[in-house]
RNA sequence: GCGCCCAUAGCUCAGCUGGAUAGAGCAACGGACUACGAAUCCGUAGGCCAGAGGUUCGAAUCCUCUUGGGCGCACCA
């Protein structure tokens, strides 16, 4: 039964079945008195980079050397005797080095990894490691007083593809939108769309210093005049603050939604700010905190005592003139998003925020959750580049690069792709210039063309009456070219990319599978025909290129970024 | 002054929970189109992983310090 059971294991458990083969080798070395193993070691196994270092290696004989007093090759020794392949995946273990332990697989194994993806297509390579947990992205989550820069564009790219990866893995996401549209921004907005109108309608009124002096305020105003015309001319700013706030905030939010609509990103939720103020949520959860002495009052103001849980001092959250701190809205947020049955919550942050992290993690554990409940990811700041000269970009003089204006140069695929060609806490020089080059330096149009190729080569093979044979049809044998093989280890390793980049909340290790993958298949396809006089070969061939067209179309998928046919 | 992040080829960056000879792309130089898409491929060159200690069988990776960058340190949002 065990057995059977470790037989059907698919390949890219090939880890699990190995790392079990060499637990029962450990069991029966320690019976036999040859190992003392006091404590149970961890088994690790990885892929050497080094191909004939095997398929698989292992440097447990070199952790077990201290504890068990001996030589780690000896150990190793002793570990490979105890070997037995129920599976028959084994080719052979080899010693290597000071006692690494090498693995290597029988060709076969490898070549069931193209049955499998031929049978799961898009679904191949996503273990179900989330395991319906509830997960609640939030991302973007920008103030609706202004365009979406391509800052956001960054946060976008990440937080989509991060939300697509999770729910690939298994986990149950929602994509959800924080809108600020409480406090001094929106007032501010309001004014400065107050002035606009005022001064279109030839009452010189002065323009606040620290308004927003965009040029879709003017275009914001203009829409207002014409919905209401001069009904709000010379009526005192205060009496009519609330309409021209509402007014701006349903125009710049229309915006954003089309910017990120024309991005591919769209979000369940859209939350905002200003209703937990006015549903009593924030007070309610400020009395709860208090309730269970996370809050305390001093010195006329609110406190939240978030040093309890490690932040460096104690918060604010209702000033000495009654009024509430941003983080008091954020306390009923998160209190909110808990309540909703989240058990893990994402939160994608510029990395300017990176120090308000504490404070919030103390929320989440005053309200009883565990610190790891939130994990932020951080997203640094993007300079555009033009010419290879950097684009000066300031919010004051409204000079900054819009995402609309990003996507209208280069087009989503390209912006998509590029946001995540790093670490999202690393800095980012967006080339605007080499996000249109149709080239090599383009990672983008590197792989999407990988796929096009291979689209196109279908369409040959197709139009030359040639089919792709089917798991029964397909000599899988015949595919005995190093090229091909390396092809074939690439495709097998994705399960683990697509696992290893869910549950580090890291995207961009998935563009970098992606180049790496589109690199192999672009060297095969320069030195080796696919289709030739030698059907056999020519349907082997088909087939494993067909696997590969799958996979770049996955993970690009995954990405938000398309996978052309034709370019 | 305190805290967080970062420092890897000329440039932009990868490097998974420490592992075997540190990898890509660009730029430079030299090659490959009578063949399924040359938006491609191959080769050459390029490194004291900022510096100094420490931990260990083994360090780009972990710890400490130094230097040099970025960011945060509000009863702002």
């Amino acid at each position: 039964m065990r057995l059977a059971a470790r037989l059907s294991r698919k390949v890219h458990e090939v880890k699990e079945t190995v790392t079990d083969v060499l637990l029962a080798a450990l069991a029966r070395a320690k019976q036999k008195g040859e190992l003392k193993l006091d404590a149970q070691p961890a088994v690790l196994l990885e892929t050497p980079r080094e191909k004939s270092h095997g398929d698989l290696a292992t440097t447990l004989a070199l952790t077990l050397a201290k504890p068990e007093s001996k030589a780690p090759r000896k150990i190793a020794e002793i570990i490979i005797a105890n070997i037995r392949d129920e599976a028959g995946i084994i080719e052979k273990a080899e010693i290597a080095g000071p006692g690494f332990i090498n693995f290597f697989f029988k060709q076969d194994r490898w070549k069931q990894t193209l049955f499998e993806i031929d049978a799961e297509g898009a679904a191949y390579g996503l273990k179900n490691v989330g395991k319906g947990k509830k997960v609640l992205v939030e991302f973007v989550s920008a103030n609706p007083t202004g365009p979406l820069h391509v800052g956001h564009g960054r946060g976008a790219a990440v937080g989509d593809a991060l939300a697509n990866l999770l729910s690939s893995t298994g986990f149950v996401v929602t994509r959800e939108f924080y809108i600020n549209d409480a406090g001094r921004q929106i007032r501010l907005l309001a004014l400065s769309v107050y002035s606009r109108y005022q001064q279109a309608l030839g009452n010189a009124v002065p323009f606040p210093e620290d308004g927003y002096h965009g040029a879709y305020v003017e275009e914001i105003a203009q829409g207002f005049t014409k919905l209401h015309g001069d009904r709000y001319l010379r009526v005192p700013f205060d009496d009519c603050l609330d309409i021209f706030g509402d007014y701006g905030k349903e125009m710049m939010l229309a915006d954003i939604r089309t910017d990120l609509d024309s991005f591919g990103v769209r979000f369940d939720v859209w939350f905002s700010e200003a209703s937990l103020l006015k549903d009593g949520s924030v007070r309610r959860s400020l009395d709860e905190l208090l309730e269970s002495r996370n809050c305390y009052e001093q010195d006329g103001a609110l406190w939240l005592r978030s040093t309890t849980f490690g932040d460096d001092k104690d918060r604010v959250v209702i000033k000495k003139d009654k009024s509430y701190t941003y983080l008091a809205t954020d306390i009923a947020y998160h209190r909110n998003k808990l309540g909703r049955g989240f058990e893990s919550l994402v939160n994608i942050w510029g990395a300017d925020h990176h120090g308000y992290i504490p404070r919030v993690q103390a929320v989440i554990q005053a309200f009883g959750h565990g610190k790891d409940a939130l994990h932020v990811v951080l997203v640094q700041l993007v300079a555009i580049l033009r010419h290879g000269q950097p684009v000066p970009m300031s919010k004051r003089a409204g000079t900054f690069v819009t995402l609309r204006d990003v996507i209208q140069d280069v087009g989503s695929d390209a912006a998509r792709f590029i946001f995540l060609t790093r670490r999202s806490d690393s800095h980012l020089d967006f080339d605007l210039d080499v996000a249109k080059e149709q080239s090599r330096e383009n990672p983008v149009y590197y792989v999407q063309y990988a796929h096009a190729r291979l689209a196109s080569l279908m369409r040959e093979a197709e139009s030359r009456g040639i089919a792709v044979p089917g798991k029964d049809g397909v000599n899988i044998a015949l595919l005995d070219l190093e090229e091909e093989q390396n092809i074939i280890k690439a495709l097998a390793k994705y399960p683990e990319v697509i696992e290893d980049a869910a549950l580090a909340y890291e995207p961009h290790r998935l563009t970098f599978y992606l180049q790496d993958l589109a690199g192999l298949l672009h060297n095969y396809y320069f030195k080796h025909r696919v289709i030739t006089e030698d059907t056999a070969r020519t349907g082997a061939k088909l087939f494993l290129m067909k696997q590969v067209k799958t996979v770049i179309q996955s993970a690009l998928a995954i990405l938000g970024v398309n996978a052309p046919e034709k370019m």
